[in-house]
DNA sequence: AAGGCAAACAACCGCCGTCGA
DNA sequence: GTCGACGGCGGTTGTTTGCCT
């Protein structure tokens, strides 16, 4: 269903640039009325634009809470990563970016980022049908699973540094829901990255969007390394009486095997595409993964 | 100084999803 | 269930700015 353009167009409304007073004039409206329906606003705040330009100005300029200037190396490097798991989901990746309109996070990309990854050999894969290829796809769903693994692990972590027990992450192994309110409810201020990630509207936008795919049970590779975690885990003082603490010492091994069989897996996944994107892949070679238990545990 | 060019950024356009009548 | 209004989003375009010759 097509729709009628949102400005009528025969009634010359202004275009282009807005004029320090038309900004004025929008600011002190919005500020004293809030914008209510922007449809209506323009008229009602004396402009002679359509709503939407208003909308916009606002949003990517005007509004109190903008953070301009030039981006920091840390928020380049989250605008990096964040584009690596979502696309061009630049609202997604704005939300992680206080203070950074989709707009301008979008610009950047185009005029900055883009240019650099594509000078460091780190091109995109192609647009178009390509993003739709099963390998796409494939690749998005094992970075839903990566990032899943990576959140546990690191709840795992900081429940085990912080002397508590690692039920909570481990109860809902089952539900990635429960499992994002457990770490929610484990720490105030996520560990990392990947758990922020995890907890954060991206995580859910996956969690609901891309369904984890079914995972066969591959056989696990590194079994030593699954049974020191283990030893080491269960070896933590766990709080409460003796059968709580039986319960939560087979939780707590279901859940490592668990990551580890998303760690192999996609250990195996990324020996399949390491080459596809001139090395640079999304998913941490299998070396980072162990180093990354050696460092959490 | 002037013209050409590319980079950077603001703004526009059109499509989509949601909501209420 | 259908339709229209609305806001949001991503892609694209237009304008400005700065650099180079």
């Amino acid at each position: 269903m097509g729709r009628a353009p949102c400005c009528d167009r025969t009634k010359g409304l202004k275009k282009g640039p807005w004029t320090p007073e038309e900004d004025k004039l929008l600011v002190d409206y919005i500020q004293a009325n809030g914008h209510g329906s922007w449809r209506l606003l323009p008229k009602l705040a004396g402009l002679n634009r359509c709503g939407k330009s208003c909308r916009l100005r606002w949003t990517n300029y005007l509004r109190p809470d903008i953070k301009r200037g030039p981006f920091s190396p840390e928020e380049q490097k989250s605008i990096v990563q964040l584009h690596a798991i979502v696309g061009n989901k630049w609202s997604m990746i704005a939300a992680q970016l206080p203070g950074r309109t989709d707009n301008e996070i979008k610009n950047y990309w185009n005029t900055h980022l883009k240019k650099q990854l594509r000078r460091m050999g780190l091109d995109e894969p192609p647009p178009g049908p390509a993003a739709g290829c099963p390998a796409a796809r494939h690749m998005a769903q094992w970075e839903t699973a990566r990032l899943e693994a990576e959140a546990r692990l690191s709840l795992l972590a900081s429940s085990c540094s912080s002397g508590a027990t690692a039920t909570t992450a481990t109860t809902s192994a089952s539900s990635s829901s429960t499992f994002a309110a457990g770490a929610e409810k484990a720490s105030s201020k996520p560990a990392d990255i990947f758990l922020r990630l995890w907890s954060s509207d991206i995580g859910d936008s996956f969690r609901r969007k891309t369904a984890a795919p079914a995972l066969p049970a591959p056989p696990v590779k590194r079994k030593d390394d699954v049974v020191m975690i283990k030893q080491e885990a269960l070896a933590l003082p766990a709080p409460g009486d003796d059968s709580s603490a039986a319960s939560n010492e087979t939780e707590v091994a279901e859940a490592l095997e668990e990551y580890q069989m998303f760690l192999d897996f996609a250990g195996e996944e990324l020996g399949l595409f390491h080459g596809r994107y001139g090395g640079f892949s999304l998913f941490p070679p299998l070396e980072v993964l162990e180093a990354s238990l050696d460092t959490a545990f």
